[in-house]
DNA sequence: CTGAAAGCGCTTACAG
DNA sequence: CTGAAAGCGCTTACAG
């Protein structure tokens, strides 16, 4: 009746199955069949239901198919950062395993480690998606991964593998305590007294990097100085690169990562100190423009994409279906034959 | 009976609303009053509730709530890259105001710029969420955009505006081919002849960037030199340096982001070139590391971050519920007092 | 080859 | 304040 104020709603709503099944003139789940591929419709009730969908401009609905099969293909990566490379790295190659597996991939930033924002953001990731990898390089990522209910299926990247109150954890993680003490080792063997290190921010006093250089001193006799460095970025590294400057006994230094080491290059730089002829430096990660800079930088290669595929497929081996095995129980009703 | 060979699946099936409200002795509407916080609940039939969602470690089912309500709060993002300085800062952007709306934020990759591989990202993209955000710098992105059905709500980052046939299509970009002029106008007022340019790949021969050079020397009456370059890492831009190296007429060039000036930097100083003595170069994104090049690079800096925010916000004013307004028909039956 | 029934886990009215 | 009913859009058996 024309006494209505008629109200337009500004997006059609979408055709569902039964929308096609009433056009075509079949049941819903003939469509279900035909959408799905199924072999067993007739060639001609096939052609009237595509004709429907196409006209109809139908498109099935994800969360309805995974409500109706009970589980989603979704996976989602909690990290305190994607930008930095190492993070970065790491997300790519989650996300080409994943998307090579047909399975989405939501991402979720930790923003802080303040417990009520990293227990919402688990908690939202948890319902969402019900499977979770967590990049635990940092406060909050290690923050998350302990929030993660244990039936959640999920795996974490850690600096370094740890007792975690008991509980066994699907860790991933790199050698770089290993790593770390051999490019010390190296830069000890080009004859400098000791190295000085620039870290990132420490998880705890034996983060794997810290502990590598630290033993290789220990281990050759050279003085440990205190680590320096309150950041993982560029200017991170340029302020401790000022400290070190200012001090004419240090000649090698080892960095955290690339990023801090470009920090203390540029500060060795205006400090007028040269690199290497007074001053080495290693970097840790081998982002690709450190080859690039001015002197290139001696590295840590680290295969981050690597580890993004390695989590990827532990954490499928954990949400795969799982194989019911069949088994021969064997009774009294066979024997050899007499 | 014990024939039948028993199979163990790996994981207890999740509780639901009704086994929590089986457990709790009510209905499970009051259940879902329960977890959804309504206020018309018995204080003693809450307690009742949420013991029993303790106790079976109820979590709600995002799927099924999104059924019900009939949309989804996903946002599925479609880049070509994610490591790239540029891609990473506009992802970062749309992340933050998405985690701030509430809502999951999905990536997918496009790896290659294949249709059918395209295509398929796509769609699994429009089924998966109903919302999408393309990052169209490059030919995938390009392909991706004019893939999307006219029906699902999506915003569009692109390097410049363009009628795409015709179709109004949601924008966002930055005004780079006003800095490029500006920025090669610069250079040209340091004094140089002119200006060399290394390029991001060109998705048309107008690209804002290439455009903006253009412009600017032909403004100037300067020569327009061939524009280098052949990808987007330090690597082509190192390429392209050593072409630029060999040509001693060469003073000045601008590179399409700060990774390929790096290269270009480090060619030069291969090459034995000063820089900025000998040449000039300046970049273009300002990548957090450029400002600790060695020399300190100038560069365009472009706030890929507001973007990003920016992609989301238009991206949400669609999405949002229409707000139906009221109209007051005016008939036969009102009219001012006798 | 095709349809009627039941269910996935929730929410939204509608009756008490 | 609380429950019975219907529905969101699909899929999985089960009968023809």
């Amino acid at each position: 009746m024309d006494v209505t104020g008629h109200t337009t709603s500004s997006r059609p709503k979408a055709a569902s199955i039964r929308d096609v099944a009433k056009a075509a003139g079949v049941s819903h789940q003939t469509v279900s069949r035909v959408i799905n591929g199924s072999s067993k419709v007739k060639e001609a009730t096939r052609d009237r239901v595509l004709a429907a969908v196409e006209e109809l401009g139908f498109r099935r609905s994800a969360t309805a198919v995974a409500l109706a099969h009970g589980r989603t293909r979704a996976l989602t990566v909690l990290t305190g950062n994607t930008t930095l490379y190492g993070y970065a790295a790491v997300l790519q190659g989650i996300e080409e395993a994943s998307r090579a597996a047909g399975m989405s991939l939501a991402i979720s930033v930790l923003e802080s480690d303040e417990e009520t924002a990293v227990r919402a953001a688990v908690e939202h990731a948890v319902d969402d998606s019900g499977a979770l990898i967590v990049i635990a390089y940092d406060k909050a990522g290690v923050q998350a991964q302990r929030m993660i209910p244990e039936d959640v299926p999920h795996v974490v990247a850690v600096e370094t593998p740890a007792d975690d109150e008991g509980r066994q954890r699907p860790w991933i993680w790199t050698d770089d305590r290993a790593a770390a003490a051999e490019a010390t080792r190296y830069l000890l063997g080009l004859g400098h007294r000791t190295v000085h290190y620039v870290a990132i921010p420490l998880l705890t006093e034996s983060s794997p990097r810290a502990a590598g250089w630290r033993t290789a001193l220990l281990e050759a006799g050279a003085p440990v100085p205190e680590p320096l460095g309150d950041g993982w970025d560029t200017k991170a590294g340029y302020e401790a690169g000022r400290m070190l400057a200012a001090d004419p006994s240090v000649t090698a230094v080892l960095c955290g990562n690339d990023d801090l080491a470009l920090g203390v290059i540029r500060a060795m730089h205006e400090a007028g100190r040269a690199i290497p002829g007074e001053v080495s430096v290693i970097g840790f990660d081998d982002a690709p423009q450190s080859a690039y800079f001015t002197p290139s930088l001696t590295t840590v290669r680290l295969d981050f994409a690597g580890l993004g595929r390695a989590c990827f497929s532990l954490l499928h081996d954990q949400i795969a279906e799982p194989v019911i095995a069949p088994h021969l129980i064997i009774r009294e009703s066979t024997g050899s034959p007499a």
